[in-house]
DNA sequence: GTAGCATTCAAACACTTGTTTCATACGATT
DNA sequence: AATCGTATGAAACAAGTGTTTGAATGCTAC
């Protein structure tokens, strides 16, 4: 079983993220997905079993690359010393923004994740908050270090709202806002920093 | 046609709102929609034409509402004298909040809401712009006199930003952070507070 | 009372849904 | 070359979808 650069379950991911982005979970149908990625109809249940493991799988491959990235980004700015609220927060937010301008699904992922969040989908949220909660609380801690004076359930409230402006923002991002004349990466560094700025003083909040 | 308290049309809408808020707009069926008011199936079609109409004035009935109630407060707020960026914020958040805590549909509607975003759905979007822009544009105007110094774009970013967490507390809202010992009207109070100190740090960055 | 209208109802329509089945083709191992 | 497990294929399955139909109500006005 040679995982070919662009095999059967890779293109019914693909299809599927981006299908799913567009037209949701129940929008969607197995016989729409398998048409894009040119696939039997009958390939998604073989290799996933049903269409609801197809959405786990989909989340699991894409999280475990944001979450592992947010770290290192995080590691690497505790190492190298330079922590304040602005370093935390772009190692938290600018992965995340990188995904939500890849053009290898991860656009349509973001899409996807702020959809299940709307969806209040609590299977997906337990899933979520069980194996990618600890990097969280990660973040949490060093926006503590840095804010002895701020009580805990003040810093959980901002936290909630800059990871909803952040979810929304992601989900925007690069359809209705880039001006025409900048790339795409000078887009999402201003986004960046222009987060990075509102977040930092949102949580410096008096 | 005399519209009686409970009327066919508006049980439908109740139990939509409802359904489609818990599962989204293609995975509630008009069946199951039907059932839960206790009317027949064909009274969809007979009262509103189609589904994708009911969605339309499920969302009309709601945004109306809010808009005119924020529309209000700001007004107030105007004419009392206290502008301040946190009574022009706490104009459009409380108003939201207080929706997003009413019993009577409305905690249905606010997820909808977020879902519907989250969806990108085109029309929807271009229908809440249309409808609704100028009010958007009305609290940009009140935070402009008070920022004078802030260029238009930043005004822009930090009011999406804004947006998105506020779209996404309102969502979340009542589910999971109430802490039992409370009132519900204290929790809303209390968030709105959290969001508008937070919101306000945020809109004065330097 | 009866005519006319808006409303409700059960049934059927044509279609799409996720899933299963079983036959066929492929590819490596013996 | 024969074999075996993996993968694909076309077709069918039962169930559910939004919508339409036409008959049966209820209610108001004449």
């Amino acid at each position: 079983m040679i995982s070919q650069p662009f095999s059967t379950k890779d293109r019914i991911l693909s299809a599927a993220e981006d299908l799913f982005a567009k037209s949701g979970f129940a929008g969607a149908s197995l016989r729409q997905v398998t048409a894009t990625a040119n696939v039997n109809l009958a390939a998604v249940n073989y290799h996933f079993g049903s269409k609801e493991n197809l959405i786990n799988e989909l989340f699991k491959r894409r999280l475990d690359d944001l979450t592992a990235q947010r770290v290192k980004a995080l590691e690497q700015v505790q190492r190298n010393g330079a922590v304040t609220l602005e370093t935390i927060l772009d190692a938290f937010v600018s992965p995340a923004l990188t995904l939500a301008q890849d053009r290898g699904g991860g656009q349509s992922f973001v899409r996807l994740l702020a959809r299940a969040f709307a969806e209040q989908d609590q299977k997906l949220r337990r899933f979520v908050s069980d194996n990618y909660g600890h990097v969280l609380k990660e973040f949490a801690k060093a926006f503590l270090q840095l804010l002895p004076h701020l009580a805990k359930e003040d810093l959980y409230w901002r936290l909630d709202f800059i990871s909803g402006a952040l979810t929304y923002t992601m989900s925007d991002f690069g359809m209705i806002k880039k001006p025409t004349a900048i790339s795409e990466e000078q887009h999402r560094k201003n986004a960046a920093a222009q987060f990075v700025r509102f977040a930092a003083a949102g949580l410096r909040a008096p």
